[in-house]
RNA sequence: GGGCGUUUAGCUCAGUUGGUCUAGAGCAUCUGCCUUACAAGCAGAGGGUCCGGGGUUCGAGCCCCUGAACGCCCA
């Protein structure tokens, strides 16, 4: 059995958290085990890239796993919680690039395909791993040996077989097409990788004469360096001021080049001028006018977004912004600038790389969503997929229902390489799930791969079924799939969750996952983003040092709710510090009775059951319930609530103070009998706690009782709720108690009672029932509230100057003879009074209210007539208790 | 321009099917306590125009309409 550690009266977090950590490892904990006949569970991680590191958003996400893992785990099914990375194309690729600058002087191009790779992959060997070390410190209960990696071989076959299978279904083509190109790593972007972020602009006004010297029109642009590759300007059909100059040639400044007046239904007459021009290779819009219109095409653009050789000497080889500049003096020199408008647009920047996108003319390889998406919006509409908060399946059907083509290629070196080769004699294109040695049409051996790669996204929506070896039909893939939970942030719903979705259903015909939680983000306190510049995201594994794992943990589920964005303040961590701390300490405190090697009983006897037993036994299955419920909704801020609750706010606070005259007592039977109550009770909350606070768990449970070392809190049980040990009766008497105890505390204060200070009470009842709670539970009064003497019955005399309350029609007194400030005892009754004048009038307001008689239900109606007489008596009782002070 | 969300105590947020809601929690504030588990604690207190306006209803923090502010997503 393992050493507890040392019970200081703080906890110590470091003393725990990782030699359990290793401990869980050892003993091969968190392994699943497919051959079990265990119910089986399964979340797949979301791959962080193979260059992340740990950050504020896996927090909270990987907890909400974890816990989720935990629970069924002791729910006592066979866990699979896959770990993995994925191989990050642009950003794993560039910083390779970085560094090979940075310490060789080399750029990949140097070094040549193949070799860079392998830098790629030696890279990735050493520093690839570091997530999944921050990872563990968070407590995580993954499947480590299973751990998958998108580049894996078999990984990649999977990728392999669904590029092949989809090409030869027809999912997947190759095609011409303007495309988001990011300059920076030169490579094409799907529209997801694109992010549009308000600017402010300009918009310039250029003449363009027209060529028989009939004057000009003017056109308006945001992005003047285009214009070098113009080929058309473009009116509204109904546009009058331009009707009668229709299918004039236009002088293109700069160029030489003349450019037709056309006119296109797509053109808004009201926007600038309503006069357009049209750049096909460089603009979306402008391309669909260019194909209606058969107008050339001209590329000015190099894949660094520098202007290439289609353009004047004078222009070539400078960068777009440059040339932007240049092109506007220019205009200006010619008198052809006719006005600038400051201007406020979004402009597209790439999601990683953060410049401006370029839209670009090429060849790219697509697959065609259509046909996917049918399908996968289905499977969320009808409920086979949930996702919690539900409202994110309206974003998700939104973007199903108006999907374009997902644009797969990327420039790139670093990933799957697109599985198609070309026949250099005879233009054939094979793609076959075997590498082809000769052209299966003119079997030339003259074969030529392409260059491109996939998009990471590619090999990441196959991750549900692909770490489960997929294509292969395994044991895993039939134990685990479909998966049951996946955790996420909403901002990857189409990156990934919906391309899962659609390559699920289409390759093994079965949703993924059968519920999607989305998470919030985590802002900084002032409700900004976290990020690197501005400084504002804190270091999880400081946070971890300071407020340990748990601590952590437990501070962000409580401010976590279901799917909001979080507002992120280091002081919520210190609640969950102190938490710790209070466990802990409620640990040391049973611990003092613990007799070294004796066992105590686990089975409770109701019949020698004292009221706080009863009560704390009951309020603990509203929290098993609480708990249950939470979890079903996926409402995990209410689990934790529920549970920190019980433990601080009725076990520690309430019971535990009430248990002390037995504890402390003589008697050993009664004892032992309450300490093993205490035991169970305090275990319980435990197994309860566990998934949340996987570590003082662990740490307290192995020292309540004797233990092996590989015995785990992990895998018992989740507590389920015993009906025994409802009872409705003894917590309404358990909470008139609490409430007498608290009104009398208030007394003692408002009346300036000094704390050490002991009173007695004299009681008048009502019934005989109140006057042996009075007498049975005395020493409850005693100990909380400092009473000395209490004498309680239904014909008690009332002493003459004496504080007094008035609880449940109950007559309490506190004779304060020479200590009491009779004005303020005045002050606190007429308060009182105020107060239950106010709900009285609120109460007959609506008694008297015909409407509410003739149409509230008639429980209603009752129970207000109830309140309006309980506070009557209460009243009147009081009010004869201030008129003794005159 | 379209969609979604948020607005409740000084701060961060709960408040689930309309009726114990004269609205809760943590933090912060104030008062008193080193009470034999815990000062990272205990006991007590103060603090609210539930964003504005209108409506439905016997009854609205909650439902409907409308407006505002802030945030996010999409075009």
């Amino acid at each position: 059995m393992s050493e507890p550690i040392q019970k200081a009266k703080v906890y110590d977090p470091k003393q725990v958290e990782l030699t359990r950590y290793a401990n869980w490892l050892k003993n091969g904990h968190f392994r699943s085990n497919p051959e079990s006949p265990k119910k089986k569970f399964a979340i797949m991680i979301p791959p962080p890239n193979v260059t992340g590191v740990l950050h504020m958003g896996h927090v909270l996400n990987l907890t909400i796993q974890d816990i989720l893992s935990r629970r069924a785990r002791m729910q006592g099914k066979d866990v699979l919680w896959q770990p993995g990375m994925d191989h990050a194309g642009i950003a794993t690729q560039t910083r390779v690039e970085k560094t090979l600058k940075a310490e060789e002087g080399i750029s990949r191009h140097d070094l040549g395909r193949e070799a860079f790779v392998g830098r790629v992959w030696e890279w990735k060997e050493k520093y690839g791993g570091i997530i999944f070390n921050q990872f563990q410190k968070l407590g995580l209960s993954c499947d480590w040996d299973r751990s998958r990696f998108t580049m894996d071989d078999g990984l990649s076959l999977a990728v392999r077989k669904t590029f092949v299978e989809w090409y030869k279904a027809g999912l997947i083509y190759r095609g011409t097409r303007i495309i988001n190109w990011c300059p920076a790593s030169m490579t094409a972007l799907s529209d997801e990788e694109v992010i549009y972020k308000e600017q402010k602009g300009k918009l310039y006004y250029f003449n363009y004469p027209f060529a028989d010297g009939s004057g000009h029109i003017t056109v308006a642009t945001t992005r003047p360096e285009t214009m070098l590759g113009d080929v058309a300007v473009a009116v509204n059909p109904t546009d009058e001021r331009y009707i009668s100059k229709l299918g004039k040639l236009l002088n293109l400044p700069l160029t030489g080049r003349q450019i037709p007046l056309i006119s296109d239904d797509y053109v808004d007459a009201a926007f600038g001028t309503g006069a357009v021009k049209i750049t096909p290779a460089h603009d979306p819009n402008d391309y669909e006018i260019g194909k209606r219109h058969n107008l050339p095409m001209i590329n000015i653009m190099n894949p660094n977004a520098s202007l290439n050789e289609s353009v004047p000497a004078d222009y070539v080889g400078l960068d777009r912004f440059e040339a932007r500049k240049k092109i506007i003096a220019d205009f200006e020199k010619l008198g052809l600038l006719n006005k600038i408008e400051e201007y406020e647009n979004k402009v597209g920047y790439s999601e990683r790389a953060d410049v401006v996108v370029e839209p670009r003319l090429s060849d790219q390889w697509f697959v065609k969503m259509e046909p996917l998406a049918k399908p996968a919006l289905d499977a969320v509409r009808n409920g086979e997929i949930n996702f919690y908060p539900e409202r994110w399946t309206k974003t998700y059907e939104h973007w199903m229902t108006n999907i374009r083509d997902w644009c797969i290629s990327r420039q790139l070196w670093w990933g799957h390489r697109i599985p198609v080769w070309y026949c250099q004699e005879c233009g054939e294109l094979i793609c076959e799930l075997e590498d082809p040695k000769t052209c299966s049409k003119c079997g030339s051996a003259n074969l030529k791969q392409d260059e491109d790669v996939l998009d990471t996204w590619f090999s990441s929506q196959l991750w549900p079924f692909s770490t489960l070896d997929w294509p292969k039909d395994s044991l895993h893939l039939k134990s685990y799939y479909p998966t049951d939970d996946l955790v996420t942030g909403p901002d990857i719903i189409f990156f990934w969750v919906a391309r899962m979705i659609m390559s699920s259903l289409y390759f093994t015909g079965k949703v993924p996952f059968k519920n999607v939680y989305f998470t919030g983000i985590i802002r900084d306190k002032l409700g900004r983003k976290m990020s690197k510049s501005l400084g504002n995201s804190p270091e999880p594994l400081d946070l971890i040092d300071r407020y340990g794992t748990d601590g952590l943990r437990v501070g962000i589920m409580m401010v976590a709710p279901q799917g909001m964005d979080i507002h992120f303040d280091e002081e919520r961590l210190e609640q969950g510090r102190n938490f710790s701390n209070k466990i802990w300490n409620a640990y040391r405190f049973l611990s003092m009775f613990i007799e070294e090697g004796k066992s105590y009983s686990t089975v409770i006897d109701p019949a020698k059951l004292d009221l706080a037993d009863k009560w704390m036994l009951h309020r603990l299955q509203v929290a098993i319930e609480s708990t249950n419920e939470g979890y079903e909704k996926y409402r995990m801020n209410d689990v934790i609530n529920a549970v920190y609750d019980v433990i601080w706010s009725d076990f520690c606070d309430w019971y535990i103070e009430l248990i002390k005259p037995r504890l402390y007592g003589d008697d050993p039977a009664e004892k032992e009998r309450t300490l093993a109550i205490g035991l169970f009770l305090f275990e319980t909350m435990m197994k309860l706690l566990h998934p949340y606070m996987p570590f003082i768990t662990e740490e307290v449970w192995h020292s309540l009782r004797p233990r092996k070392d590989a015995d785990t809190i992990m895998y018992d049980s989740y507590p389920v709720v015993n009906a025994e040990f409802k009872n409705e009766p003894a917590a309404r008497q358990m909470e008139f108690v609490q409430k007498c105890i608290n009104s009398i505390r208030n007394v003692r204060v408002e009346m300036n009672v000094a704390p050490g200070k002991a009173i007695s009470l004299i009681v008048k009842t009502t019934s005989q029932e109140y006057t042996d709670i009075f007498n049975l539970y005395r020493s409850y009064f005693e100990k909380q509230s400092r009473v000395t003497e209490i004498t309680a019955g239904e014909n008690v005399e009332k002493p003459k100057m004496a504080g007094s309350i008035v609880v449940d029609g109950q007559e309490i007194s506190i004779p304060t003879e020479g200590l009491i400030d009779v004005e303020a005892e005045k002050a606190r009754l007429q308060k009182e009074i105020d107060r239950l004048e106010g709900i009285l009038r609120a109460t007959w307001g609506k008694l008297n209210n015909p409407g509410f008689v003739a149409k509230a239900p008639e429980s209603v109606i009752v129970a207000e007539k109830e309140k309006a007489a309980a506070i009557e008596e209460n009243l009147g009782k009081l009010k004869t208790a201030i008129a003794q002070f005159g």
